[in-house]
DNA sequence: CGGATTTGACCCGCGC
DNA sequence: GCGCGGGTCAAATCCG
């Protein structure tokens, strides 16, 4: 069986990502050391807004926008990196040392996988970046991240979020040329940008076994896009009222995860989260 | 048996 | 205005 089928099939799709809210602070972290700090002072907080070339690879400083090819350019180059160098992730100084946190990262398989996150813009373009979860109160202690926005100091320049989520398992080729599909995969027509709706991309490698965030998760429909290889799952928040949707969609071993709005409910716990955007850092 | 998933049909938005 | 592609619905089916 094709494994981005299979893996489009399999039911741990009911569960998929915590959309973050909006960050709650965009506190300016322009080097890595204050980054340091903040992590294991346990108050957790990876932040950099459109304006921030704070964690921007050497090839995006100084701009804040650039195509989706171009993002998905660097992703590719990001993962690729991580597999080749698999200590890589050793040369940071962040260290967690909570047991649940290292119990948690061991169970979900999650260990070394690095993750990247990138925003896009009002007009849907994808900007690299290092920004992930904001956490007022998120200490490492707690078990749990805060995800409560805050209005006062959300971006009107950043209504919409994207994240890349790379979380390589093991070595994986990138399709050569006579693999790949002539054209990428369109973005969802829904997906397009909504005033005040949150939007997050996540894209991982197609191999990753076991990626669960606690929620719950119903699919609503399927559909054959652009061509008969190229399938979309759709999902909806399980919990009543809900407005929150995702899709899945396969791509040149890579799985893109979209999803719009934004839960009405308390998140679950996402232990496994936190872990790596702490590998994250340690691999950039 | 009830909840979740599948899948064909229908609807609608967008491009031409 | 029309046709096509994509998103959602809902009945059928599956599965625990």
């Amino acid at each position: 069986m094709d494994p981005s089928q299979q893996y489009l099939d399999d039911n741990l799709y009911s569960e998929g990502f915590e959309i973050p809210s909006q960050y709650s602070c965009f506190d300016e972290i322009r080097d890595d050391n204050s980054v340091d700090e903040l992590l294991l002072n346990n108050t957790f907080t990876l932040l950099t807004d459109e304006g921030s070339n704070a964690y921007l690879p050497e090839e995006y400083k100084g701009s804040t926008t650039c195509g989706e090819v171009d993002a998905e350019e660097h992703l590719l180059a990001r993962i690729e990196k991580s597999i080749s160098s698999p200590t890589a992730d050793q040369s940071g100084s962040v260290k967690p040392t909570n047991n649940d946190l290292d119990t948690c990262m061991k169970s979900d398989n999650l260990a070394n996988f690095p993750l990247m996150q990138t925003f896009t813009d009002r007009n849907g373009d994808i900007i690299p970046s290092c920004n992930n979860l904001s956490s007022t109160n998120g200490s490492i202690g707690s078990g749990r991240l805060s995800y409560e926005p805050d209005v006062s100091l959300s971006s009107p320049e950043l209504t919409v979020n994207s994240i890349i989520n790379c979380l390589p398992t093991r070595k994986q080729e990138r399709p050569s040329a006579s693999q790949q599909s002539p054209d990428p995969p369109r973005t969802p027509r829904n997906f397009k940008v909504q005033e005040g709706v949150d939007q997050v991309l996540f894209i991982v490698p197609n191999t990753t076994p076991s990626l669960k965030d606690g929620y719950q998760w119903r699919k609503y429909g399927r559909k054959q896009i652009s061509d008969a290889t190229n399938s979309r799952s759709y999902f909806r928040c399980a919990v009543h009222g809900c407005p929150v949707r995702k899709w899945t969609q396969s791509y040149q071993g890579f799985v893109r995860f979209y999803y719009k709005g934004r839960h009405n409910h308390p998140p679950p716990p996402i232990w496994w989260k936190l872990s790596q955007v702490i590998k994250f850092h340690q691999v950039l």
